[in-house]
RNA sequence: GGAGAAAUACCCAAGUCUGGCUGAAGGGAUCGGUCUUGAAAACCGACAGGGUGUAACAGCCGCGGGGGUUCGAAUCCCUCUUUCUCCGCCA
């Protein structure tokens, strides 16, 4: 979300933007936003004339009741209440084209920063760099679910009969091993500064409409029935609701917190749930991190955020590449977007592990984040990325450790979470 | 789940019964200044937030959120949220 005030002085920007995210359908709407605010402005104006008259008129009524001079009183309310009923359609006039703006506004996307590569879709995403070199072994790998049905790590079936299809049961030392993933992320995390954090897994619908559109709510949030209460998508989502409508101290900044929580997602629509594996799936966890900062260090962060993960999977020897979002893929809040991909010696290719985001000040405007300033609070940044999220993180843990007798090595940075396990024999 | 009490600005807090110079007192904290070699104290000033407009002033919204009554609402009514006390239930 845009400052309007930005939108008014540099239409043409706005627009330029528009054009190199390749949504021209919407470059009318920049006039029309324009209009629409000039409208708003003037009818507020006329409005306050209109209070300023009415307080007057009322306080003068206060006086002469209490001199008794009850006519006069009554000639004055009758002003009053034809000021009344010119206000209520002013006002009603307002708040409809104020709630026209706010829609507009959200469609609008985000100034993108100058960095990243323009593209029209996924297609044109842009690999920054690779670390680790992407092995693939003399002998073949499996299917996941089928690697890990050999170790008895993984019951579907039983899954879909309990939950239904996407969801999954992890046993033994596999189901350890993702506790000790979560447990190892959340660790390292730590190491580098972050506060730990383990949020409500459920949060109220006003604080879901802040953090995303109508139609994400849709085809992702669960509803609890009879309650006005959803599922999490992410711990992204009550972690910055946690700082909805707040004026944040300087001295408190930078929030850096890591959270953990699992996920739910309905999935509907795009992809949609994958039948065998544990890819794209309705319930998973996730070890998250967010920073709320000063706009001027949103950057720097945004770069260290996306390399914590990088040093995550690679301190297990997993190959990863980043991949920056082009303009045309990335999100209409966000400014700059990087996602890391693993390296999956079966589909020899890297596939989507996590993704980092920097947001300006779009979602803090929307959702109200402020840093008291000397003279004015301005807007805060934020930012997120997932630190690790194991379902599918595990895919590339076992594709890329999967030995030729079916074993998986553990990698040592987890042994301590897993009571020494250095194998995880069939 | 039941009964009761409460929510005022960064914090404390008056005002609510009885609607009207409250367009929110007072205190603390914080920031700026005077004084001082420096500090403390004292004194002076600024001080919730939002938005519009202006050369500047002024004016508008705002007392947990939303709605209502009224000429006029912090104050009366409805509703939601949150907190506290008591009872019940329960990991």
């Amino acid at each position: 979300m845009l400052d309007i005030k930005f939108v008014r002085k540099y239409p043409e920007i706005v627009k330029e933007n528009i054009r190199k995210k390749f949504q021209d359908h919407k470059l009318p709407l920049v006039d029309e936003v324009i209009e629409l605010d000039a409208k708003i402005r003037e009818d507020k104006q006329e409005g306050d004339k209109l209070r300023a008259e009415r307080n007057t008129v009322s306080n003068s009524i206060g006086l002469l009741m209490r001199e008794k001079k009850i006519d006069e009183a009554n000639e004055k309310k009758k002003q009053v209440q034809a000021i009344n009923l010119k206000l209520e359609t002013l006002e009603k006039e307002e708040e409809e084209l104020s709630e026209k703006l706010k829609k507009i506004m959200m469609v609008i996307p985000n100034i993108i920063d100058p960095s990243v590569p323009i593209g029209k879709d996924d297609s044109e995403n842009v690999e920054i760099e690779k670390f680790l070199e992407p092995k693939v072994p003399e002998y073949e790998i499996p299917y996941h679910v089928d690697i890990l049905e050999k170790l008895k790590g993984i019951d579907l079936e039983s899954a879909r009969k309990v939950a239904g299809n996407g969801f999954y049961y992890l046993t033994g030392n596999i189901a350890r091993l993702h506790s000790a993933v979560i447990t190892y992320a959340r660790d390292f995390m730590i190491n580098k500064g972050f506060t730990y954090c383990i949020p409500p897994f459920m949060i109220r619908s006003n604080v879901v409409t802040g953090v995303m559109s109508f139609d994400e709510m849709d085809a992702m949030m669960y509803k609890i029935e009879g309650e006005d209460l959803y599922l999490i998508g992410t711990s992204e989502h009550s972690m910055i609701g946690k700082f909805i409508d707040t004026i944040l101290d300087k001295k408190d900044l930078p929030y850096t917190l890591t959270s953990y929580s699992p996920c739910f997602r309905k999935e509907k629509g795009a992809h949609g749930i994958e039948e065998r594996g544990i890819y794209r799936i309705h319930q998973f966890e996730k070890q998250e991190m967010i920073v709320v900062c000063e706009p001027e260090d949103s950057m720097k962060w945004f770069e260290k955020l996306y390399h914590y993960t990088v040093e995550l999977f690679t301190s297990m020897q997993i190959p990863v590449r980043t991949l920056e979002c082009c303009s045309g893929d990335l999100a209409d809040l966000k400014v700059k977007s990087i996602d890391v991909e693993a390296w999956s010696p079966r589909q020899k290719k890297y596939f989507e592990v996590g993704s980092c985001s920097n947001l300006g000040d779009a979602q803090a405007r929307r959702l109200g984040i402020r840093i008291k300033g000397e003279k004015e609070n301005y807007f805060a940044h934020t930012l997120n990325n997932t630190v690790v999220a194991p379902p599918r993180m595990l895919i590339a843990l076992v594709e890329n450790h999967l030995q030729q007798d079916g074993s998986i090595n553990v990698p040592e940075v987890l042994r301590p979470y897993m009571g020494g396990l250095e194998v995880i024999k069939p």
